[in-house]
DNA sequence: ATTAGCACTCCTTGAAAGAGAGTGCTAAGA
DNA sequence: TCTTAGCACTCTCTTTCAAGGAGTGCTAAT
């Protein structure tokens, strides 16, 4: 694609962000009026229609304003995605809302979803933090009914899983507790590959715990990620790109799907690393469902312990100067607040 | 309200059913056609001028077909609410997947869920089991980083709780644990006040758990319901009469705003007993948002110990013949696996 | 290289007309 | 007294047409 001159830079940036605003094509006239551009329509006709030529804008029909394609939102995004910054008043409003959550680790992500929703208007999607390699850290066997035993599982990265195990015969409890004192011991900081080779025990109800969190801990660890929230999928309908069709629909279809969700979210994050941010416009992600739509994602966490992914939905006219830097922002955060947990020595 | 003669009933149930079948108002001449009622449109025009007056049907504009009031639903409700039951297939089906899903307990209620969404093509809310009078059962110490540790306390009905705590300064995971026993016995079993009258502990790591215990348990206990679950919000938006409007959008957004969703669920679940049924018929309920919609509501779990709250949320025009019992089998079934987990003898 | 002017295209809006659906009423029939 | 055929009436929905407007691309002049 051939080079943009300063000029058309220029205009190509207006016209993106006043559609962003308006969600009205733009026209030759309203551009010399509305900026100091100091240049007649008929100039700006002639750039944008070089524009056109390359690919960065297009006209919905013949006679209507210009509309960036796909290729001029990347570009817009581009001359943005360094520089935003999340005003510091609002940098502390959520750095204060996370601080009064901290202690409750599910409301972190419900929080996030709830602040990037808000801030950005858009759909928000929030995994909680997921080790790649799942890691015993302790488990808790609490008996409940005669044959009934709920086992409270936590994973070093801090993931708890609750699983109920039906004992062929009834169990004291007390028996409960010896049973778990041992295989906390036995099993203190193993991965899978670890625990399932180790030899069979000679007590049967050991036994079958372990057989028990062996398949526990493998269905968490082929699970690509921990579990989402989501939050604003009203925002999305809201768009007035979306109030007729049912493009808005077919987004929140795949939203709500979450395995489809999952994939999405594992195939797109797959190649980048925390602290870095991915911005997919329209069709980049391959999905059909989301042709009209962009999406911010970050993952945050620890590299190597736990990780997880957040990010925005919206349509691919979305206010990337406010999601940008909001979902920056939010990674760093709960970055920070893994790390100040389950990080460290491990 | 008059009485309903018998011809009247059948017409105003016929309207009804149709209606909801195509979406479409009924006039008088298609129903003497598809319907073999032997009566001709004329006298069918005079019976629903008769229902109209009365108040259970009403004509969107002069020349076009009745379709049925609030009033008219409420009356075809009541005809269904005792006999309708869900095809055995479809009882085996959903039985089964409950039964591959009973050692996850999270899963319960996502499937749950999922079923009814699928089944009754509405957006579907399932509450997790909640414990009017919380007890505690058990706690876990587990020590991350340095000054942190993660407690896990389980509750009588089940419920898990993590929280993160913040030490003045490092303690080892021995100290912990010991520290963990020793709570256990001394709060097995007991409700909030009597943990709270309990006498300051001598050693103050015991005292700082103990006050985080309290202060959470007092937080569960005030909350009115479990975690929510919802799916198919999809389907609301596929409504015809949705289309256009914006009334899916902000019926979904009373759905999304969590807090104003367990208000609901709590105000008119609290008059409803576990096996009852309850179905809001549009503005029923008192929520103007919900005023093109209807709810199907019903109590699971074990009274007095564990009870949760389901149900399906569609438009007026939804299929009550399949949503009824379908809410009403997932219930007994939810009921069935709480009672058989945590209920009984405590 | 820039700009004023102008013809052209295409969408949008509003009015008018016709078709269609369904009703209420009246009068005749069982 | 209940039922039914017939009919005029009302209202919506769709189509058509014309006018208005916005924006463009091109050309010629600066």
């Amino acid at each position: 694609m051939a080079e943009l001159t300063e000029r058309q830079q220029t205009i190509l940036l207006l016209i993106t962000r006043d559609y962003i605003d308006t969600a009205q094509p733009v026209g030759s006239k309203r551009l010399a009026e509305h900026y100091r551009l100091d240049l007649s329509s008929a100039t700006i006709r002639n750039e944008m229609a070089a524009l056109t030529e390359m690919g960065y804008l297009r006209q919905p029909h013949t006679s209507a304003g210009r509309v960036p394609t796909e290729e001029g939102y990347r570009f817009f995004v581009g001359q943005m995605v360094q520089q935003a910054e999340l005003p510091e008043a609002i940098q502390h409003t959520i750095s204060h809302q996370f601080y009064q959550a901290r202690a409750d680790v599910d409301q972190w992500m419900t929080l996030a979803a709830s602040i990037l929703a808000h801030q950005s208007q858009g759909v928000s999607v929030v995994t909680a933090p997921h080790a790649e390699t799942v890691r015993f850290k302790h488990v808790e066997l609490i008996s409940t009914q005669g044959r009934q035993v709920l086992m409270v599982m936590v994973l070093a990265g801090g993931e708890v899983s609750q699983q109920i195990l039906t004992l062929a015969e009834p169990v004291s409890q007390e028996r409960l507790s010896q049973t778990t004192a041992r295989l906390n011991g036995l099993l203190a900081g193993l991965a899978l590959d670890a625990i399932a080779a180790l030899p069979a025990r000679s007590d049967a109800l050991d036994q079958d715990i372990l057989t028990l969190i062996v398949a526990d801990i493998r269905r968490i660890g082929e699970s690509t990620s921990g579990q989402i929230y989501t939050d604003g999928q009203t925002n999305l309908l809201a768009e007035p790109e979306f109030s007729e069709s049912d493009g808005a629909r077919r987004a929140l279809r795949l939203f709500e799907e979450r395995s489809t969700l999952k994939d999405l979210l594992a195939r797109t994050s797959a190649n980048s690393n925390v602290g870095g941010l991915q911005v997919l416009i329209g069709s980049e992600g391959g999905w059909e469902e989301l042709r009209q739509c962009s999406m911010v994602l970050a993952r945050y966490g620890v590299p190597g312990l736990a990780t997880g992914t957040l990010g925005v939905l919206g349509p691919m006219r979305m206010s990337y100067a406010r999601t940008i830097p909001t979902v920056r922002y939010v990674a760093d955060l709960l970055s920070d607040m893994v790390n100040d947990t389950i990080g460290g020595n491990d």
